[in-house]
DNA sequence: GTAGGGTTAG
């Protein structure tokens, strides 16, 4: 009978003419067969084309068990449904007639099938119960069916229960509400530890560490003593603190409370310690840890991977492993983000095959930095390889590809991608937008970029002023100079130093001399600390005559203290890197680099380049003006 | 019932 019933939804579910009236007869079959024998193994040995048609069944059999009275199997297989939202539909694993039921099912909360069963009477909630579904809901984010059960709960006869209520305040906070958390926070009777800690913990990892800290005096204040998971939210809210006091008097706290030698606190400390460049504290503390484990050593290398260390970063890799410790995502993450900053590509390589190796599986999380790296290190064959092997990818990696295309001067690549992403549904964010913006600006691609920077409005991307930048960027490069200006007059925001700067490269390039001189005084007035605006504004001037103009802006840089960092280049051949410093000519091949460069630079200019000297203008012989271009000089 | 570490742009 359960053979035949699983074989009904099984045909049922893959024939072409299926229909959710054949399904609601499929779940009748199941539903009288199914206590007949072992469920689960039926459901697993029958080998489903998707787990769209498991859940139906699932749903089929709590239905049945609760019926019956057998509570215990209708949790279990509660546990395992995956009804909830649309999960399964995301990856296009589910026929166009199980997407529909799903829907259906949402629409009549069949996800919540038990609630209906217990308004029907059909089973007798208790504590445990809204626990478990309260819990089911936080682990899948679900908020809209966290809050029915929330709202289900209110209703009941049950009296007020702590434990149940920071249950509701951890969903609220994982599903991301913080205020409806908040709420019932304030309008709790009493609270205890637990409940703090909650809401502490949903600031610090909702992106709002002031409110968490603030919460801490008030904590002491009635009374309660912090504990290991307190300290740990409260550190990660003091590593995106303004300063780095509140780490500190987290730290004085932590030594009195007698949390030092906690693995999560001490881990949370080195990091915290880490964010604010305080490497000595951080190497102190994790000196000190009696017990290490993967985080605390992946804090560390987090840090020198930000910082470009990349020789520590490797270094730490290498020796977490000698200690026993086995790399993770995180890890990876950080250690080619370390080889990317560093463009240590043959050690990134090295890195990469290890994580192959160790059987670790090419997923977003470490894979969209890899994927970053072998484009930032000159590979976009190589970044191309990845993003198609990655197992999983989310909007950074399309990011990421998208960032590699316009970095390789890949425009086309860049806009189809985007397109490509577009079209299978998914969302671009605020930095996607910059990403294919920046791609098509460099790319010549004005038409295009204008396209995509209005289509922000239908995904709801409010603009950022780099988004003006870019736009300013785009119109100025291809030489609209005019309309780059009126970007800059209707923008809704005070322009920036940055959007000055976009429009005076403009100007550079396309020898509009006024306007430059304009953009460049506004540029330097709100930031003047930045060498680059100065020394074009300086080449505008001396293009035009103006060497009065020129001693004035070299004077007053000297007067700020900037210098022109001088200009550098690196050649790696095998292991050696050789670096070129401006007015430099210390390599000791130095003649026959010279020589070579002079038959290079005959090629280029057969191949038609013209070189521009109309701003090297203290040397009046034309071959001078020329070499000054060619080759590093101040 | 409550906890820590990663990535894309500029």
């Amino acid at each position: 009978m359960l053979i035949r019933a699983l074989q009904y939804v099984q045909s049922a579910s893959s024939s072409r003419s299926f229909s959710s009236n054949a399904l609601v007869e499929a779940i009748k079959h199941v539903e009288i067969g199914i206590l007949s024998g072992n469920y689960q193994e039926h459901i697993h040995r029958r080998g489903f084309s998707s787990p769209c048609a498991g859940n139906m069944c699932t749903v089929a059999f709590i239905s049945t068990s609760t019926k019956k009275g057998l509570t215990t199997s209708a949790f279990e297989a509660f546990s395992k449904l995956e009804i909830f939202g649309d999960s399964k539909e995301g990856n296009g694993s589910c026929t166009i007639q199980e997407k529909d039921y799903l829907r259906e099912s949402q629409n009549s909360k069949a996800g919540l099938y038990i609630l209906d069963l217990i308004d029907q009477g059909s089973i007798k909630p208790g504590y445990t119960l809204y626990n478990k579904l309260l819990k089911k809901c936080t682990q899948l984010g679900k908020l809209r069916e966290g809050r029915m059960v929330h709202e289900h709960f209110l209703k009941s006869k049950l009296n007020f229960d702590l434990f149940t209520l920071n249950t509701i305040i951890n969903m609220y906070t994982k599903c991301g509400n913080l205020d409806d958390a908040k709420k019932i926070f304030d309008e709790m009777p009493c609270r205890d530890m637990v409940t703090w800690t909650a809401l502490i913990t949903g600031y610090s990892q909702n992106g709002r560490p002031e409110e968490a800290l603030a919460l801490f005096p008030q904590m002491i204040k009635v009374g309660l003593e912090p504990n290991q998971f307190t300290f740990a939210s409260l550190l990660k809210a003091s590593g995106s603190a303004a300063t780095d006091k509140p780490g500190r008097q987290v730290h004085g706290f932590v030594v009195k409370c007698g949390y030092s030698s906690d693995v999560y606190v001490a881990s949370s400390l080195v990091d915290t310690y880490a964010r604010f460049d305080r490497i000595k504290e951080a190497q102190l503390v994790f000196d000190r840890m009696l017990r290490k484990n993967e985080v605390s050593w992946n804090a560390l290398i987090a840090f020198y991977a930000r910082k470009g260390e990349g020789g520590d970063a490797l270094k730490m890799f290498w020796r977490m492993q000698s200690e026993g410790f086995k790399p993770t995502h995180f890890t990876y993450a950080s250690v080619f983000k370390a080889c990317a900053s560093t463009e240590s590509l043959e050690q990134g390589k090295w890195v990469h095959a290890h994580m192959l190796k160790s059987g670790g599986k090419l997923i977003a999380f470490a894979g969209n930095t890899l994927l970053d790296m072998y484009a930032k290190a000159g590979s976009i064959e190589d970044a191309r390889k990845i993003f198609d092997r990655l197992e999983n990818r989310d909007v950074v990696s399309w990011n990421s590809m998208l960032t590699g295309f316009a970095q390789h001067g890949q425009a086309r690549e860049a806009a189809e991608r985007f397109e490509e992403m577009l079209k299978i549904g998914v969302l671009p964010n605020f930095i996607t937008f910059l990403c294919v913006l920046t791609a098509c600006s460099h790319g010549g691609l004005v038409n295009e970029g204008l396209y995509y920077y209005e289509l922000m409005k239908k995904y709801n991307v409010e603009p950022h002023v780099d988004h003006y930048v870019t736009k300013v960027d785009l119109l100025g490069r291809a030489g609209l100079l005019n309309e780059a200006v009126d970007v800059i007059k209707e923008m809704p925001i005070e322009p920036t130093s940055a959007i000055w700067g976009a429009l005076l490269s403009a100007c550079s390039m396309h020898k509009n001399t006024e306007l430059g001189i304009f953009a460049g005084e506004r540029c330097i007035e709100l930031n003047p600390t930045d060498s680059g605006p100065h020394m074009i504004l300086s080449n505008i001037y001396a293009s035009v005559g103006r060497l009065s103009d020129v001693a004035r802006v070299r004077k007053r840089m000297r007067e700020i203290g900037l210098k022109k960092e001088p200009g550098i280049s690196w050649v790696k051949t095998g292991n050696t890197d050789h670096v070129f410093v401006a007015n430099d000519d210390a390599h000791p091949l130095n003649v026959e680099i010279r020589k070579m460069w002079g038959k290079v630079s005959e090629k280029i200019k057969q191949a038609g380049y013209v070189p521009d000297t109309s701003h090297v203008l203290v040397f009046t012989d034309q071959q001078e003006r020329e070499a000054r271009l060619q080759v590093h000089r101040s």
